[in-house]
DNA sequence: CCTGTCGGATACAGCGGTGTATCGGATACA
DNA sequence: TGTATCCGATACACCGCTGTATCCGACAGG
């Protein structure tokens, strides 16, 4: 059966150990990368057997789906709140000191998004579920700079106030790329500022 | 054994097995990704069994690397012809045209590429080697640059040449990235454009 | 043409993971 | 506290893949 669909009684002890399956994927996925990672890896990491396993999930793919919507909509609000923050007017630099702060924080995060993002190349489906996720990302942070107007104007190459949003994830996933390699975190954040600062102020 | 180290005579059909296997290799990888390709699968798709395979890699992981290197030196050849084309001096923008040119044409590369970058962000020593190739890169790019001052000075925030080289780098990542989900071959290359104009003349 | 070495095919044993069917203990509700 | 239901553990049969050991055809050197 795999996901309780219809509401058969509650439940309790199902979400605690639905959520520390999750919990443990997420460790042995950040570890070992998605791919490289068996049902029983996950199992026993999160002190379980796979009876457990397949009463919540049908497989890996759906857990690793489900795993990466919670976290990345976890990551979505903090990104949310970092942009907010300081009220409606406020200069540019320092939102971006604080989302960069947010962003590039969790290597074990940067790894599992990284994967996901590997999985989702191949399959358009998950494709359309992450582009969404970004264009909603892309949407934040487009309002935050239309705000931010008048403080500092947008250079015009980048177009519009929704382009400019599109060269600020464009630097961010080309710093978390470097990131994963050097596993230097201060110097992507110094070079992310660096970045956005030259995009967007130039 | 796997790799003949020592050189026991000569050997002609086996380099044309081990590019063949190479060659299988790529594809298989490119549409499954790596992590989710059995040996018997690069063996078939190939034409071998794995007799073959085991008597030229000692594994997956060796068979990727190898690979990988050789995939990259052609792109990197092919980068550095791009640079050096149009004589000693010329503008930016049509160096950034032909390199974009190259660089986001094979979608099946950037697949395997991105593989290889998940990779190696779980393997220091892996991480080593593609790092020092893509300093290598960085290298090529601000000589580039340098050639090309006076046509067009670079904004101040950027630092120096190889500060400007990262930028380029990072903006290619940035887009690769977009490029992987939203498969539009054409936008990412305009997107890219627009992107190190408005980073270079800033 | 003959021969020794090489390269790849074949055969084999074994392991680890998968998915399912079933059982027993835990848990919510009366 | 009783009990119906749920949830996770256990047991089982089943591949698919791995790695190695061995064999036979191919190919270069004489």
């Amino acid at each position: 059966m795999a996901v309780g669909g219809t509401t058969g009684r509650v439940t309790r002890r199902r979400l605690r150990t639905r959520a520390n399956l999750l919990e443990a994927a997420f460790t042995v996925f950040a570890a070992k990368g998605f791919g490289h990672v068996s049902i029983e890896e996950v199992c026993e990491a999160a002190g379980y057997t796979r009876g457990a396993f397949y009463s919540n999930f049908a497989g890996l793919d759906e857990l690793f789906f489900a795993l990466y919507v919670e976290r990345a909509e976890l990551i979505a609000e903090q990104v949310a709140g970092a942009l907010a923050l300081g009220g409606p007017d406020l200069d540019v630099a320092s939102a971006v000191d604080r989302v960069t702060e947010v962003l590039l924080l969790d290597r074990d995060w940067l790894l599992v998004k990284t994967d996901f993002l590997v999985h989702a190349a191949r399959d358009p489906d998950v494709a359309r579920g992450l582009l969404e996720h970004r264009a909603r990302l892309r949407g934040a942070i487009a309002d935050r700079l239309a705000r931010a107007r008048g403080h500092t104007e947008l250079p015009a190459v980048l177009g519009d106030v929704e382009g400019a949003a599109h060269a600020v994830v464009a630097a961010y996933d080309g710093v978390t790329t470097q990131l994963l390699l050097d596993r230097d975190a201060e110097r992507a954040r110094a070079w992310l500022k660096q970045l956005l600062t030259a995009l967007l102020t130039g």
